[in-house]
DNA sequence: AATGAATGAGGGTTCATTCAT
DNA sequence: GATGAATGAACCCTCATTCAT
């Protein structure tokens, strides 16, 4: 038993590194640059000890994904429960600079594995299951505290909420007055009124 | 004289023809999943012509990116001289659904090119002789008419628009009420303050 | 000492357990075509018992050849021995839709093992000591009762019986007619009398 | 024009000694012990040059195998329509030693072919429209002459000549006796009378 | 200028075999 | 003795690019 789990672990463990590695070179480099023999150098593992785990490189980019996938959900879930302001709860969400994720998209997705049913079972399902809710979840929250205005359909602001989520390469390079910027764009648009004082920008923030 | 007129023209419009093949392949598919092969077959040229005329297939890459800059340029130009209200030009430049430019930012670029001397020298060069002179134009007549805060930084515009613009093909599965919303959560953010109706929005906008 | 002849069986019928599996599949698929993985599978055993018990797939496969030969050389020896008119007997050993034995002829032995000493010296052992001494048994039996002709040397007869012998996958395809026709050709040649009735073909036949 | 056919010259001939190269190397190790570096620089081209011709290593089989099917059929067309003895047609067909083609027969290319609908497409018209043609060509000039049982079928008759048929690596070990001896055996079956004066073979055979 | 032919370098994958438990 | 994990070598194939006409 004991014996079991040791070997348990070290599969995993070795399983994890792989991920690891390839999670970080695909991001980097795109999926296609990069080799399995790259990925087995970086994981200090034989190219065939990919196969031998994943079985071929598209499984292991499916594989990658769908860790990174729950990874991320709980991420966002953990941040929607927490005691914070919602807006800075949305902040966190958007802009937070954690890992790249740059392939973690639906064009990409749909791109490289067009016609894959794993794939396809498991975005329609995670997305009913998982993304779908944690929505809901939010646009509740947010409309309830005044955050959200309440005719926004949450097909619209889950799209609005994509186009300024996963894209911590483009934050990385803006100071600091440009992001608050945007962070200001993001909440009010173009047209919508800059709070008074950008430095409390939080505290003045109320229910509107 | 003529004469060689005549062959420049065959040429250019060889060269033409090819850069329309690459770009639509690119674009389809990905500049790495697309070979030379596959562009000389459907430019109905030898994969040699490519060569002689482009050098490689990154040259050719490079090309199609400069001259869709350029087309991209006179298009959004068009656009801002053109006689139509300020909000309609913005949503016509960011959500007009033209042809697809997935390769054509610059995360893309980046990753593609990182250390190309030409292509920075290029992207340097048209972001400060022709982007910039843009935007510039664009925030200019938004503010005077009163659509864009005056708070705002231009280089925060530039980056708010991009990350809406070039994305006609998550557009196209919108329908069309969303996308409505969508253009509102442009205009006003999430706690803006929607139109009054929405059939008639472009005349309910005015000065705030 | 029970206890030895206890682990022994054990050992023995999962060496014979590897060999079965491995008769059927490089029988089915053809020696180069099964991997030591697919045996492992069909055997229920890990590959590295495999190399436990034989070292490698070479081994492996002589090993196989080798216990096919004993066992086809009693089969024959036991109808030769039998108490059945000669012509049956012959029909026995050339035409029975026993086991298949693509893999098991000169032709394949020579591709594969070109030079193996092993072999080689199995080969022609076997071929002094086993299988000559049966054909001579068959010739003998046969020229006493009148079913060959005296002239015919052991080594044209054995070729000839080569010839038939061994080929139960074409033999299946045959329908009963035909089957019947090529028993006749077999025994009188293109230019031979076939027998008045066939149906009754065996009684028919009698010393010339 | 000139030029045209000058390029297909070339090509044709590069494409033959590839064909032969690969023809040889089959023939002798069998198709999957054959690389395709092997057979390159055997035909002295790159391994890619036999992709640009072929496509694919079976293709490249399936166009030797097709090449080969049409040689032999011209070579025992032109066998029997040439102004000799029956039974020397006969021989000749079946006991003469041109190359090897091992590879060449019913069981291999349905091993190894199992589903491929262009092979089979082939089998069945090159069975239907040459094959059979020529069978029934060689049956009724043997009956007519005398020379083969009227009461043979011609399926029969061509199972039992295939038996035969192509094995010159087997022919090719046995001395001239032995070989004689053979011959008989086809001509008579193991109960059928041998000529009288062996070495005046042909002579003594007529119309029975 | 344009093409058909040819290629070196590299990528994904498989397999017989060994290592470590 | 038996197994899961790991591997080096080799194979088929693709691609950007060059050669020869």
């Amino acid at each position: 038993m004991n014996n079991m789990d040791g070997f348990q672990r070290r599969r995993e463990k070795k399983k994890e590194s792989i991920r690891r590695a390839a999670l970080e070179l695909f991001s980097a480099h795109g999926v296609q640059k990069v080799s399995i023999a790259e990925i087995a150098e970086k994981a200090n593992v034989s190219q065939v000890t990919i196969y031998n785990h994943f079985g071929s490189k598209d499984e292991l980019l499916k594989d990658v994904l769908i860790q990174l996938a729950y990874k991320k959900y709980e991420e966002y879930n953990e941040i929607l429960e927490s005691n914070i302001p919602f807006p800075e709860k949305i902040e966190k969400m958007v802009f937070n600079k954690r890992e790249t994720v740059k392939m973690f998209n639906e064009d990409f997705l749909n791109a490289y594995f067009s016609n894959d049913p794993e794939i396809q079972a498991f975005t329609e399902d995670f997305y009913n299951n998982t993304t779908i809710p944690l929505i809901r979840k939010i646009i509740e929250q947010g409309k309830k505290e005044g955050y959200i205005h309440h005719d926004i359909s949450s097909d619209a602001f889950w799209f609005y909420i994509t186009l300024f989520i996963n894209r911590p390469e483009l934050y990385a390079k803006l100071d600091k007055t440009t992001m608050m910027d945007i962070t200001t764009l993001f909440f009010y648009g173009l047209l919508g009124k800059p709070p008074i004082e950008k430095e409390h920008r939080h505290i003045s923030w109320g229910h509107s």
